[in-house]
DNA sequence: TGACACGTACCGACTAGTTGGTACGTGTCA
DNA sequence: TGACACGTACCAACTAGTCGGTACGTGTCA
């Protein structure tokens, strides 16, 4: 009887213009870059009007401000509610995410690269509030790896001389690396391949076997 | 006696309108990316008109290709010339170039960053033959190590589940998302931790104490 | 209850400036 | 003299952003 009832229970409201357009620019962004990505085609892909774009981003590089924003809500999301955050030891979920990751560099490249590992090229030295955003949007998902990686190196009694903060950016490094050898290929083995070598530094820093064995 | 008689022996040709626009290119794409860099702004930047572009590159895409084929050069020539490469045992040379490699992190970021990852970013999809030339200029350099991980592999007596070509690009893979990781805070700090990590697993892989002591 | 005021979401034609690229002229040197 | 290296003037297409206007929901008060 309410205003939902002649839909399912699921997804009440219909996506705004506004997240229609963050999903346009997520998508398209990642393919083209940003420069390359007129505000045109977006209102195109996303099926609204100019005048919508502008009534919710005073400009191109407030989308990509929001946009980032959004990449990383979506990231938390998807590695927060994986099933490798249930292990016991936080060393199994270290290795557990790297493992994920790993299994994620899969079929076309655009789908598995990083909006804002893509967008900070283009911005950081003549858009700096996107770039402060590309900044967060890493970081912010990067840091949420320090606990565990510190957790780990307390329970196997780990020290050596490097940072946890440092590991967890060493992390997204090699993957945002690893992304580019992907598109200068356009083919993701290159890509596994470097995603294993991490996990065999990994490995070997906390003192398992180099290679894994079941 | 010959055309170069009147002018110091050293740089005896003037640079021509072709290779100034090259520089410019290397300086200003790898500031602000390749889309975003315009044409004229590169003849602005290079000192030369519009009309001796279009003379010397049938397109702006041309001008890319070049410049990526010219960082390849500059890139063997600066390492194949560089100090390490005199060490004797295969290894030496290998740790040698990662530690020359995080020796360059240093100073601003767009000086020390890589002109075919910044322009592959923004043409895998759309470009296909700056693409091309971006890998090119990528795999010639990295190609040049697998000699050496092959034979300091031999001596040391190292196997494990990799190949030299899969490390070799891995070492291409970690810098070029160390240098995303610098311009997302315009930083380097985070670029030579990154290579931190990198030179320890390689002393991992070859046995060596992770730490270097001298 | 219904009329009015107001706010938000959205539309699409328009503009001022920039883009990559072209056409053609000119100086120079073998 | 003619080929090459460059300069000047220009163009059509595209760019981000503007602006006057519409559609519709919501709160208020007689």
């Amino acid at each position: 009887m309410n205003r939902a009832s002649a839909s399912t229970t699921i997804s009440p409201k219909p996506p705004t213009a506004r997240d229609k357009l963050i999903g346009a620019a997520v998508k398209t962004v990642r393919e083209k870059g940003f420069n390359a990505t007129s505000v045109d085609e977006l209102c195109r892909e996303a099926g609204v009007t100019k005048g919508a774009f502008f009534h919710h981003f005073p400009s191109k590089t407030d989308l990509g401000i929001a946009a980032a924003d959004a990449w990383k809500r979506h990231a938390n999301e998807l590695f927060g509610s994986a099933p490798f955050m249930a292990h016991e030891d936080p060393l199994d979920r270290v290795l557990g995410y790297l493992e994920f990751r790993r299994a994620l560099l899969d079929g076309p490249v655009p789908e598995f690269t990083c909006l804002a590992g893509t967008m900070v090229q283009e911005s950081y030295e003549t858009l700096p509030a996107l770039r402060e955003a590309c900044h967060d949007s890493i970081w912010g998902h990067a840091l949420t790896l320090v606990d565990d990686i510190d957790a780990a190196r307390a329970r196997h009694g780990i020290t050596g001389g490097w940072t946890s903060e440092s590991l967890a950016l060493h992390f997204q490094g090699v993957l945002q690396g690893a992304f580019i050898l992907a598109k200068a290929t356009n083919d993701s083995a290159v890509a596994r391949d470097s995603a294993d070598h991490l996990i065999r530094y990994v490995r070997m820093l906390f003192n398992l076997t180099p290679e894994k064995k079941e």
